[in-house]
RNA sequence: UGGGGCGUGGUCCAACCGGUAGGACACCGCACUGUUAAUGCGGAUGGUGGUGGUUCGAAUCCACCCGCCCCAGCCA
């Protein structure tokens, strides 16, 4: 870096300005915009951690203003100059420059594509390594940095163990026509992960209390703006854990991950124009409604779901919108649940699952519950939904010793980044989104 | 996999009950010392997703194909 930074001292960051007022200073980023006013030039710069404008005079500054003048969008730049308080600039301070080096020129005859106007998502998307250097989407990649970091300090600070789950897998966790394929060594077939989960369990009769993180892939040919084929989830999972615990961990998660990006991201949240009022409220304790609840509840609003149903968007959409932070619907129909849902002793036809919905219609964020822990059970359900019990031997095992009632959850994070966010489409919220029809760039 | 919608210059759109494909932005030039996706004036380039059909004539009507978007199912 010396090279292009004779006085390491004097380089700041964009989100320094503020603290360098009056001082002289270097910046190294990208041009994003000039506006030309006669003999004043008003260059936009961004650095990846915020945007500020520039001045330069003619007059002033000749060889700047020559550098700066007619420069292309998206050159790399390297600008010195002063730093002050200017009320006419957005975001408070410009930067007066004074020295000017360009690092790489965008050719005239290349110019970069992303114009500061309306696109369309298409085209966007095909330049998606490029889009992300717009203000919009680098800070709903800082908000998801964001959410992840707090994610794990909440589960570390709660005593949990991060134990990762293999990506490649040997069948299906539940069902397998949504699973990606792939050839493995010696033509033996593998499939990539659609959750963590049956290891997490392993991990939780180790380690106590566990959580994983990382991608999962289901090749669901769903094209809602809700769905992905790659995404990342966090999984905890604890021993002799019930029903409960995971709604209070869960309420406990969600609340400190939308609290830190209130927090730590304010600024990002603003250049979204996130209505933060809505997030405000995402403190303990959530609303918690059966499952037999939620059905009269819907009904009351005209919408004709009955038992046994299982909820679509527009019933998680009507039911969220009663409540002004996330609510959590527990006790489904076990029919209607995974073959691993504990029933409940009470009420055997329900499952101990719940389900954690968003507000403002960003459907569900977290589906967990209690595990079946009882061996025989587990065989009858794998029968039940004709699994192939050779694959589930390992699975067996933890109930064949030492089995104990245990619970977990899986929270999905582009969902919960895209509420938190209140973009439009989940696919804004991932660095590089993998869709049904989409695997470039 | 169903239902609905859309493919027009580099980009975003208009023309679509058939009759000369147009605008804005971007780009280039000039003017302007406080601009806010700057503005004003001037200029050059360049397009109907593909194949076939109907017709004197197709961006427009028909068939098939390709691509994309939204919704549903499934799920996080």
């Amino acid at each position: 870096m010396s090279a292009i930074t004779r006085d390491a001292a004097s380089v700041i960051t964009i989100e320094q300005a503020g603290q360098h007022d009056a001082q002289q200073v270097t910046l190294r980023g990208w041009l994003y915009n000039v506006r030309e006013s006669g003999k004043l030039l008003f260059p936009i710069f961004r650095d990846g951690t915020g945007i500020i404008q520039g001045v330069c005079s003619q007059k002033e500054h000749p060889q700047a203003f020559e550098a700066l003048r007619g420069l292309t969008q998206e050159s790399s730049v390297i600008v010195t100059g002063i730093i002050r308080s200017e009320k006419r600039a957005p975001g408070g301070y410009e930067i007066g420059v004074t020295k000017v080096e360009i690092v790489q020129k965008v050719p005239e005859s290349d110019p970069y594509p992303i114009q500061l106007k309306e696109h369309g998502v298409d085209f966007l998307l095909d330049r998606r390594h490029l889009w992300i250097r717009s203000p919009r989407q680098a800070a709903i990649l800082r908000i998801r940095a964001e959410a992840i970091r707090a994610a794990r300090e909440y589960m570390d600070g709660q005593g949990y163990t991060l134990t990762d789950a293999p990506v490649f897998t040997p069948a299906a966790c539940e069902g397998t026509t949504t699973l990606f394929e792939v050839n493995y060594i010696d033509d033996q077939k593998a499939y990539l992960t659609q959750s963590g989960q049956l290891y997490v369990e392993a991990t939780a009769m180790a380690l106590g209390k566990v959580y994983t993180f990382g991608p999962t892939f289901r090749a669901e040919k769903s094209k809602t703006r809700r769905h992905l084929t790659e995404f990342w989830m966090l999984e905890p999972e604890a021993a002799y854990a019930d029903l409960s615990d995971m709604m209070a961990l869960g309420e406990g998660l969600v609340s400190h991950m939308v609290q830190s990006a209130l927090k730590n991201r304010q600024r990002e949240l603003e250049t979204l124009k996130r209505d933060t009022a809505k997030l405000a409220n995402v403190r303990p304790p959530f609303p918690r409604i059966s499952y037999e609840e939620a059905i009269r509840i819907l009904n009351e609003h005209g919408n004709s779901a009955k038992m046994g149903d299982d909820f679509g968007g527009d019933e998680e959409t009507l039911l969220s919108s009663e409540y002004d932070r996330p609510v959590m619907v527990h006790r489904y129909p076990a029919a209607i649940k995974a073959f691993y849902m504990q029933p409940d002793p009470q009420r055997p036809d329900l499952a101990l699952g719940f389900d954690m919905l968003a507000p403002e219609g960003y459907g569900e964020i977290i589906g967990g519950g209690q595990r079946v822990h009882d061996y025989d059970l587990l065989v009858k359900r794998l029968r039940e939904n004709k699994l192939p019990e050779e694959a589930f031997q390992w699975y067996l095992d933890l109930r064949r010793y030492g089995s104990v009632p245990h619970a977990g959850f899986g929270l999905g994070l582009e969902r919960t980044v895209a509420w938190i966010c209140g973009t439009e489409h989940i696919r804004e919220v991932i660095p590089f989104p993998r869709t049904i029809y989409r695997v470039y760039p």
